[in-house]
DNA sequence: ACCTGAACACCGTTCAAGT
DNA sequence: ACCTGAACACCGTTCAAGT
């Protein structure tokens, strides 16, 4: 009945479209987002929005950019094996706190390579791999595989982000931990075996743990670091 | 109006239903399996399928781990790491064959690290990180950072898959390599730099070349391999 | 130029009814 | 126990009509 947060009055624009998407994707994950709760929130009709935006898939694409390019301004200057954690540390937290992230960084990605996202991770990641000392026709390669771990290990933590948000975080390990445990011993010999590991784990220092190892690997093939 | 692949007589089953499935994704992606298109297939109606089928996530659940554990059989002895190679490289063609198996992979780790996929990679992969001789507080972690690493990389590369399919794949790369050649020079100085590296990449080469890094860095870290 | 809102084609899911 | 198929609530998108 009586908005609160805006004045229906104020223009509609673009950026205000997509602020308004990221705030339902915020709340409901992707079933969140909607042309209806969008409508609505933005006291407006359908044919208004499309008139900013072509369609889903680039209101989408548009969230998506805004929130990673606000990750990857962070810049903190120092060794570049310090900005690369760092780089990779802002990527986890935006999807920490965006978990719906995740699966669109993945669809991005894959479907559209010459797109906004793939180039701005890729030149955050790849200049830094640059001053690392990685000689000139292996930076495409080393850069690629660090994007390739950083965003892969966002995706497998983006459920753990969910259920810190709502649930009691200790409570979700112990029922993966539980589940590995009861799986079958001749078939999974090892996910009984970690699943001790798992339950008591620090995703952040996991994910930290992961960009060191690959670190690690450039400078052996490399001798760069 | 005449069924010519199946005989509309043969009784419904579960694993029929997701071999239809699996079918219907590889011809139109995911946009291709619908209750719709499902029905017509397997002719019959839509409570069929709910009676075998509790819903479409468990469907598309059903479909990724049918994938999935045909692509982990194909076991070939040898080396700890050519065994991890082999066991990634498994993966990698089976998305290069099932190109929407890269969203799905990543939507199974994110939503239920408790389901059948999750354990079947770790398991595959986390078997050979212990013959490796990382030792046992740290075999958790290095496993979900190859793992990580291999999705993330298949998960970029679903793209290529599409495209090598469809239309001529050099095509493709030079589309991606023009777009990034075009991109701002101060903002963007290293993608214009890589450009031309992308332009003739193979993308099973590069992907197996980051196996290699992440070997490497295990290596680097435990001393083992 | 920008917005309204009814209408369209389609989707996943349910369920009373059949065999 | 297994299947049918109409019906329901919902979705993204379009478009004639307004200002």
């Amino acid at each position: 009945m009586t908005p609160r947060t805006r004045r229906r009055t104020e223009a509609l624009s673009r950026d205000r479209i997509v602020e308004a998407a990221v705030e339902l994707l915020d709340a409901g994950g992707e079933a969140g987002l909607t042309f209806r709760t969008l409508t609505e929130r933005l006291e407006t009709g359908a044919g208004a929005i499309y008139w900013h935006v072509a369609n889903k898939d680039e209101l989408l694409a548009a969230a998506t950019d805004g929130v990673v390019a606000a990750a990857l301004a962070v810049g903190s200057p120092g060794s570049p094996p310090d900005e690369i954690r760092a780089v990779a540390l802002g990527l986890f937290e935006a999807i920490e706190q965006h978990p719906w992230l995740a699966t669109q960084l993945a669809l991005q990605f894959s479907r559209s390579p010459s797109g906004s996202v793939t180039p701005r991770i890729f030149e955050a990641i790849g200049r830094r791999v640059r001053s690392l000392g990685v000689p000139a026709g292996h930076r495409f390669t080393t850069t690629s595989a660090l994007v390739s771990y950083i965003l892969g290990a966002a995706g497998q933590n983006a459920a753990n982000a969910q259920s810190a948000a709502h649930a009691n975080r200790a409570e979700f390990l112990d029922a993966v931990s539980d589940a590995w445990e009861e799986l079958d011993a001749r078939e999974y010999p090892f996910m009984r075996e970690i699943a001790a590991e798992q339950r008591g784990h620090d995703d952040r220092e996991q994910f930290l743990a992961g960009v060191d190892l690959v670190l690690a690997g450039i400078t052996a093939v490399h001798r760069a670091g």
